[in-house]
DNA sequence: GTTAGCACTCTTTACCCCCGAGTGCTAATT
DNA sequence: AATTAGCACTCGGGGGTAAAGAGTGCTAAC
């Protein structure tokens, strides 16, 4: 187990500290000594604020760009910040009606639903939103149809208790008649309704598969097929609002971070990483507590949305370290409740 | 009608025109009288070719980037270009290779072969790849479904000729039970299979309308809710490859530049736009011919795909105006082609 | 008609210098 | 003993100048 020192700051320190921070987080410029020493909050010399920063930074707090630079708060420094300084901001009048036109419409669509959440958050935060969508992992299954489209294909419909949709196309085995099917689907739906998907390839196989053999000849590959519709879902589906914010975020001048970047969110794989492994509540992870190089100068923040108790998916926003992580934590911890209760309230008695 | 002016080139310009494209097309950079001197297949002096080049500029094919700068194709002169002087190119073992990848695996689905297609696409080009994907307008109702997920909403599921699945939730109306629900979904393959998406609406107002108010006593709430469902595909979908491709060339080192045209792909609106008002075969849009401020470095080029003579989507490719035209001509040919006939055999005997 | 030669233009790069913002340290002040 | 004024020093950025390099247009010679 890992002891952590417990630094002690005196209070000069915590709040040369946090003026430092808040004040980086607004301009993006280091801040130096002279800076602080004008602001209202603090009333004493830019001599002692550089003895104090100092020690800030020998205590990795804060750090130079440059030999004679202001000070920008470190990834420790940051981590610190989030972790104890943090004052819950309130969310102002327009924030939260613009929230709540989420669930203005009637829509009954999960999916849609949670779309228009990560829209909705980047356009409040100017950073990029990402939502990972709801877990059809352990939906239950509600239906499964098969609708023959010629002599040779036809296309397997799963739907799942919360309305969620999967179908895929496969070859059908040579004189199958529209009778052998219709009894395939009454086994299939009789076997497998209200099993979770997770459970329902094994069940394919265990119990399903002898049944069919007494109706249809050549029932393996139909079997094949059918499993393969089941298994789609691999990952659940990545919802992203203002993909091109941080284009507009002064770090991100430089074009090659800005195509390390793009490139992580393009492929999704990374994106699903990050996000999967987060447990509920708000999560916050600064830099390269990532583990991932084009995170470099980026934070993530995500929460959690569920249903009852149940945990559905995860709502995140990603910025620059130099990240608004009051008001972004804020309105995660608003959006997530509010989903929470709507989605409940739809849902709850499936 | 618009007269063309003709211009006449001597020999000599066409081949100083052609080479300076050439050049400029793999560099990137102004190309200068010494250095077209040197090249093979140009046997006069660098003073020759100077006048050569003053005339062409006069003509409107070349410019340059400052008094003395070397010269870069124009718009008209990449029009010009494109017109006259492109010799098709023959694709390399390695691009057929990767083309024909696309449809080596087993798939049925239409969305997923032209999914595909947009990433080897980008992959071979280094541009940015776009695919319209198949139009469901004009695809024909095979099976409506309608699946209750509990007492008060139900999922409506439509099923097209080509296979394409599309699906909404809806509220039921009270007092409505299983028997009632089997019935209209019966009336409504009865009335509406077989029917192109298009006349869908009307015919449901017109024909369903009357059938359904004798069987159900809350028919118009049900009315508007699949007619909700079956008018969903406002917009083909789009795919894309290779989003952040751009962002390696040159001509999109200035971030302002990269901000609108990612934005403009964000948007997806302006995308559809650009695409789906092309006519069939190859069509070139250079530059500003796009009529789009975000467009303004950029060429598009766009390929149509069908199953037999119907055409159902357009396959495009988004790159610098300095694109290597010829190449990414072939390759879009040679992918619409084998697009067309793959699909053309799956779904001819729809 | 072609080309060698030349003066001229413009960009790029480097270099220098200086200014401003900031620092750390020391000595004086409270 | 803590705070602050003062000062020497450092570094980045902006402006200016100079030289190099690539290119042009024009003229005169071939």
């Amino acid at each position: 187990m890992l002891t952590e020192v417990i630094t002690v700051l005196t209070d000069r320190q915590l709040l040369i500290f946090q003026v430092i921070v808040d004040d980086f987080i607004q301009t993006a410029q280091p801040v130096g000594s002279r800076t602080l020493s004008k602001k209202e909050e603090i009333s004493f010399s830019s001599a002692t604020i550089r003895n104090e920063m100092a020690d800030l930074e020998e205590l990795g707090f804060i750090e130079k760009t440059h030999t004679s630079s202001g000070r920008i708060p470190s990834e420790k420094g940051y981590r610190y910040y989030v972790d104890h300084l943090l004052s819950p901001q309130k969310l102002n009048q327009h924030d939260i009606h613009k929230v709540q036109s989420i669930f203005a419409e009637r829509i009954y669509e999960l999916e849609k639903i949670v779309q228009k959440s990560a829209k909705i958050l980047s356009e409040l935060t100017n950073y990029t939103s990402i939502v990972l969508g709801p877990a059809v992992r352990d939906n239950k299954l509600k239906r499964i149809q098969i609708v023959p489209l010629n002599k040779e294909t036809a296309i397997a419909i799963i739907i799942t208790d919360t309305g969620h949709v999967e179908n895929r196309m496969f070859h059908l085995p040579e004189n199958i008649d529209a009778g052998d099917l219709e009894k395939v689907v009454n086994i299939l739906n009789d076997r497998l309704a209200g099993a979770p998907l997770e459970s329902l390839n094994n069940k394919l196989y265990k119990e399903v598969a002898v049944l069919l053999r007494h109706h249809i000849s050549n029932y393996d590959l139909m079997l094949n097929s059918i499993a393969d519709t089941i298994k789609i879902p691999a990952y659940d589906k990545l919802f992203f609002g203002g993909k091109t914010n941080m284009l507009s975020q002064p770090e991100f001048h430089d074009i090659e971070k800005v195509k390390n970047l793009m490139n992580m969110i393009e492929q999704e794989k990374g994106i699903y990483d990050l996000l999967s492994k987060n447990k509920s509540g708000i999560n916050i992870k600064i830099g390269r507590e990532n583990n991932n190089s084009a995170m470099e100068n980026c934070s993530l923040i995500t929460a959690s949305y569920s249903i009852g108790t149940e945990q559905l998916g995860t709502i995140a926003i990603l910025g620059p370290t130099r990240m608004e992580y009051s008001r972004v934590i804020s309105l995660l911890n608003y959006i997530s409740a509010d989903l929470s209760s709507v989605l409940s309230k739809l849902y709850q008695n499936r």
